[in-house]
DNA sequence: AATATGTTCATTTTT
DNA sequence: TGAACATATT
């Protein structure tokens, strides 16, 4: 074994030689990270740690197989758990999962599907979606969830009407869940929180079998995970997390940046160590994400230390608009890789939403530069694959009744709306799942002749699959295919020839399940392959090929190249429009940009364009985060020219994002927008850029937004009259909240609904 | 069941 | 703007 502590800097050897107690590592970027946890584990091998007692818990697949992959190479062994957290808790509840109700081949549910139980559950609970999106609905059940929080632990009714949705459709859907053996992902960390929590026997025997706990990515972790991990080292505090705050940007998902802040609080005697010294990019780099994050309030300081020597300037470019941003940048990789200073897996091309790369795969492909674009339309997301998918599935576990309402009638068997409700309706009275309700509906002779057909044809299909299931995945798809004729299916439905991509998607399943055939030891290798397929992720299909990467900055976390540009840095993107009002999110955001910036080896281009947006003509206004870089020591430019020659532009439309240029245009557009609001009512007036646009905009459609201030009296044909509470927004954003007199408490888009003064 | 036509709504998403 | 979804029409 070589030598572990060679060439490491003098925290990284103290983190390296830390062996029992608590220890934090706060990790800035680029600090080498994953080296000291992959040194440090081969150094608890050598003190003679045994393997079985060490889990490595990280946040994506991509993360643990380096992980795996260094230490490996390190100690040549392979028998140190490392895994995701998700992947942790799913064999976690293969084994314990009965003590929450859950039998061993129960089905992981992806967002996709966790969305339609839940909008079956919305109908199950009675909840009327007129004044409520599912996706508040949906977001709500997953903050519970992320809490830990199981229905049976909500006491006190929701207060406003949203909550009390949330609450009733929650109860719902675990119900629902529990009855098909199912889980979402979240479920998965909240159940093994649960079951630690509840049961203290087996949380003792697991806290000293896994006596050394590694956690990567702490700044993430959301309060189920946190219990978890506080869980497994109650007794045996031998736990190690690593994390960065300023790299923390999933609080929208719940997850809490005070775990890591307090986690001196939660084990007492900790080690500290601070890995300041970044060895991935130059000082110019670094001083830019410096400076930057030094803007953030709630933080603690801590330095970039460069070690690397100077390289180029960071550039910050204005481009006229969307369009000429994506050329350019295309452009300077294409000329880049053509005088062969760089190949095409060295750049990355990041932007906020994934929308924002519609663009630059025109660019790229124009100029036949290879890419690869990381999100977006994930390949376990397509039709064909979530089809295929929900037959095995239902093989696997035959009480999942989303995936039996799937495929039920795909390819079309004649069982249509009304069968279906019929199966149903049986299944639901007789508590058994729609399979077994369809088998039942057979004998019954409930089916009008056509159905029956149908559902014998699908029953005799379904039979063979489990069939060959005793076989191998690769013979079910193949039956399966050939069975259904599926692709030909797929083909008529879109009415198109035969997409290659349907069958290179198929076959790429196909192999994907060959390989979980081939490594089959337990003969539970059809769970396995479900498993994976669930659990894995879009970064998973990162390659190293030689192409540009182009995803969202969410997704480069981790990752590193030598050439970065981050695009579209304007106001409302980055920030993003939903964090203007919250300091919080506005400080996600900022951490999100930090988070970007040091993903750059050599060179980072910054952009923003001054228009962008639907039909490519809106106005786009600089990102405030541009204001706060160290911009003497950048290169300004405009995007068309050569660098310096428009230094000041940017300054110029600072303040005048609506002057100028667009003045000539503005008036005119908005005349027509305002037109059109009139001429379809003002209900519908279109959605509008920005506060004093919106203003402008219902002025001129007579809208009579402000009219209603907080302390008038008012009605309402459903709630009766009421007071105002409060107001917000303006223009036909602007909304109310209202006490009525009956008790009720709700809010109001003021031109959407129909309230009067009283 | 297929097709046309209207309506709505646009974050991020490690798993 | 346009995709995804819902509704109407044949």
């Amino acid at each position: 074994m070589q030598d572990i502590f060679e060439g490491l800097n003098d925290a990284q050897r103290a983190a390296v030689s830390h062996v029992d107690g608590p220890m934090l590592t706060l990790a800035g970027p680029g600090s080498g990270k994953t080296r000291v946890v992959t040194h440090r584990i081969a150094h608890l091998l050598q003190q003679g740690v045994s393997p079985f007692s060490i889990i490595a818990l990280t946040f994506t697949n991509k993360a643990a197989q380096e992980m795996k992959k260094r230490l490996e190479r390190l100690t040549d062994d392979s028998s140190v758990w490392m895994g995701t957290f998700h992947g942790y808790c799913a064999r976690f509840l293969r084994h314990y999962g009965r003590l929450v109700g859950l039998s061993e081949n129960f089905s992981i549910y992806d967002a996709d599907d966790s969305k339609s139980a839940i909008e079956q559950s919305v109908l199950d609970s009675g909840v009327s979606l007129t004044h409520l999106k599912i996706g508040d609905i949906i977001r709500g059940i997953g903050k519970l969830k992320n809490s830990a929080i199981t229905p049976d632990m909500m006491e006190e009714p929701g207060r406003s009407a949203l909550d009390h949705a949330i609450q009733k459709v929650y109860v719902a859907y675990q119900k629902q869940l529990l009855v098909n053996n199912a889980v979402d992902f979240d479920d998965l960390l909240m159940h093994t929180a649960t079951i630690l929590r509840t049961n203290e026997d087996l949380r003792a025997d697991l806290d000293a079998k896994h006596r050394y706990i590694l956690v990567d990515e702490y700044q993430d972790t959301n309060l189920a995970q946190y219990l978890i991990v506080r869980g497994l080292s109650l007794d045996h505090p031998n736990i190690n997390v690593t994390g960065d705050p300023d790299q923390s940007i999933y609080g929208w998902r719940g997850a809490d940046i005070s775990n890591i802040l307090n986690f001196e609080r939660d084990y007492p005697g900790v080690k500290i160590v601070r890995l300041e010294q970044n060895y991935r990019s130059t000082p110019e780099i670094l001083s830019v994400a410096d400076t930057l994050i030094e803007n953030n309030r709630r933080r603690k300081a801590k330095r970039l230390i460069p070690t690397r020597s100077s390289g180029t300037k960071v550039a910050l470019r204005t481009y006229i608009d969307a369009r000429q941003e994506a050329d350019m940048i295309a452009d300077q990789i294409a000329s880049a890789i053509l005088e062969e200073k760089a190949n095409a897996r060295d750049f990355a091309i990041l932007y906020r939403t994934n929308n924002q790369s519609r663009l630059l795969e025109q660019a790229l492909l124009k100029r036949k530069l290879n890419y690869q674009l990381i999100g977006g339309y994930r390949f376990y997301h397509r039709q064909e694959i979530r089809d295929l998918l929900a037959y095995l599935r239902l093989v696997n576990n035959p009480t999942d009744d989303i995936s039996f309402k799937r495929i039920i009638n795909v390819p079309a068997r004649g069982l249509g709306e009304k069968t279906l409700a019929q199966v149903n309706e049986l299944a639901r009275n007789r508590e058994i799942p729609m399979l077994v309700a369809l088998r039942a509906a057979i004998d019954r002779g409930m089916l009008s002749r056509k159905a029956q057909t149908g559902a014998k044809q699908f029953l005799t299909l379904y039979d063979q699959l489990v069939e060959e299931s005793s076989n191998s995945i690769v013979a079910m798809l193949q039956k399966l295919l050939q069975e259904t004729k599926y692709i030909e299916y797929l083909a008529a439905k879109k009415s198109e020839a035969p997409d290659e991509s349907v069958e290179g998607n198929v076959q790429e399943l196909i192999s994907d399940a060959s390989e979980v055939d081939l490594v089959n030891e337990d003969g539970n290798a059809l769970q396995q392959f479900l498993e994976q397929v669930s659990l894995s992720s879009d970064t998973d299909s990162l390659t190293s090929d030689d192409r540009v990467t182009l995803m969202t900055l969410h997704s480069a976390k981790g990752l590193e190249f030598d050439h970065v540009y981050i695009i579209a840095i304007e106001q409302d993107i980055l920030p993003h429009v939903r964090s203007r009002h919250n300091n919080d999110q506005l400080e996600e955001e900022r951490r999100l940009f930090f988070v970007g910036i040091t993903r750059a080896r050599e060179t980072l281009q910054l952009s923003n364009a001054m228009q962008r947006g639907f039909g490519g003509n809106q106005m786009a206004a600089p990102s405030p985060f541009l204001m706060e870089l160290p911009r003497a020591e950048m290169s300004l430019a405009d995007g068309g020219d050569e660098e310096g020659s428009m230094a000041s532009d940017l300054d110029d439309s600072w303040g005048e994002s609506w002057g100028d240029g667009s003045e000539s245009d503005f008036p005119k557009a908005l005349e027509r927008k305002a037109r059109r609001a009139r001429e379809s009512s003002w209900k519908s007036l279109p959605k509008l850029q920005s506060g004093s646009e919106m203003i402008a905009a219902a002025t001129l459609a007579g809208v009579p937004v402000d009219e209603f201030e907080a302390g008038m009296r008012v009605r309402h044909p459903a709630y009766g009259q009421g007071t105002i509470l409060s107001t917000e927004g303006f223009g036909p954003k602007r909304m109310v909240r209202i006490d009525f007199d009956q008790g009720d408490r709700k809010s109001f888009q003021l031109s959407k609904s129909p309230l009067e003064l009283a």
